[in-house]
DNA sequence: CTAACGTTTGTCCATTCGGTCAAAAATTTG
DNA sequence: CAAATTTTTGACCGAATGGACAAACGTTAG
């Protein structure tokens, strides 16, 4: 008589736990794990303390459910590589689509910042099972167009790292990126600007066209 | 009479000052702020919490020491960045340089990310003020150079926001880096391998070469 | 309607944390 | 050496925080 057995889902249960998901996203993104308070998220979220508790039994239960959900949908671009069509094409939709998601995703992006950079104590394994798994295949894709001399020889790993780092970085450092730019070139074109620059990087680099 | 002139620093005072820092770069670092405890850092430091407290009034206090004197380290790279010479030399020392610092300072790379990340509550008048002044100006350095067609023209902003995000991806995302190139690529070599990516990235793109 | 079950809340608790304070210990200075 | 000053420590405090719990309140199915 195994009475442990989970429990069916009320409709209440998937509204809430949805809601409180949606506002320790905001809350966690922003302050990190430690930097959060169950108070802050419940109070984002319209609840009491004790209620949200009785949704996810421990602070950790959210963060862990968050990011679990992240991963899919942050590596759903990379997923899509594909090896059939043009290398160049293929490779400039992907920078295009990571580039959205920092616009559309920004939260989702800090929050996955946040993991990695205190050491990434909660999905170390995700990073070297699935993450690595995904991202040697990729590769290896890569690697094919490279050898059939479609795009220039190089470390597709860089690469792929490289693509992440410069699209991330305008919803990781944004503040940074705002600043910097000040208020008028750090508007809403400022995503657009960096998609044009970012397809000149990766496919033309800086060296000068010698004449057209 | 003013007799709340600041008393000069004792040796000991300097040198504890030191340790404490030190500790603290290594606590703040790899906890964020409000994820380090004082106690940590007074333990990290080898004294005791009130001694530390002796030194730096508040916990706040050793996180903007920390702070201050690491953004001129930061920037140095950058100050460096001169008209003379190549251009395409120039870009790609400064590179290196940068690449040499998430090597060789990864915590300081990590506590500014993180202050970044968090809406960079303590520093955002000196990211307006200091750090804009100074990228405008080397902004304004690199469109000469496309003006005068020596490098190929795009946006200066960018093109250093893509510089800081490759090479400070070596520094923040370390753990992600290493788990996705395992034990063997990952290992100390990955650096190196990162310059000679990031070379080609920059200068050629990924376009294949039209035969040599 | 009512019993069973699901939801919400007020209250409470132990721990942690930033910070204080006075007194002891060590060091410097005359 | 002795007085003055600096450094260190143990004990302590109030506020914040993660979490427990039982009682009250709602909802739903028979």
């Amino acid at each position: 008589m195994d009475k442990t057995a989970p429990r069916r889902r009320t409709r209440i249960q998937t509204e809430k736990r949805e809601v409180i998901l949606e506002a320790a996203l905001e809350v966690f993104s922003a302050q990190g794990f430690r930097g959060a308070t169950i108070d802050q998220i419940a109070e984002a979220a319209g609840m009491s303390k004790p209620n949200l508790l009785y949704y996810f039994k421990r602070k950790e239960d959210i963060h862990t459910t968050l990011i679990e959900r992240l991963l899919e949908t942050w590596l759903a671009p990379l997923r899509e590589l594909d090896d059939v069509g043009d290398p160049v094409t293929e490779l400039r939709s992907y920078i295009r689509r990571k580039l959205e998601m920092a616009r559309d995703f920004p939260r989702e992006s800090r929050l996955f910042a946040n993991e990695i950079l205190q050491g990434a104590p909660r999905i170390m394994p995700l990073l070297e099972g699935e993450l690595k798994t995904l991202v040697d295949e990729k590769a290896q894709v890569i690697k094919g167009w490279m050898r059939s001399g479609r795009i220039a020889r190089t470390d597709p790993w860089h690469l792929i790292f490289a693509i992440w780092a410069t699209t991330q970085h305008y919803a990781d450092f944004d503040v940074q990126v705002r600043a910097v730019l000040g208020p008028d070139r750090g508007g809403d074109g400022r995503f657009e600007d960096a998609a044009r620059f970012l397809e000149q990087l990766f496919v033309e680099g800086l060296r000068p066209k010698t004449a057209s």
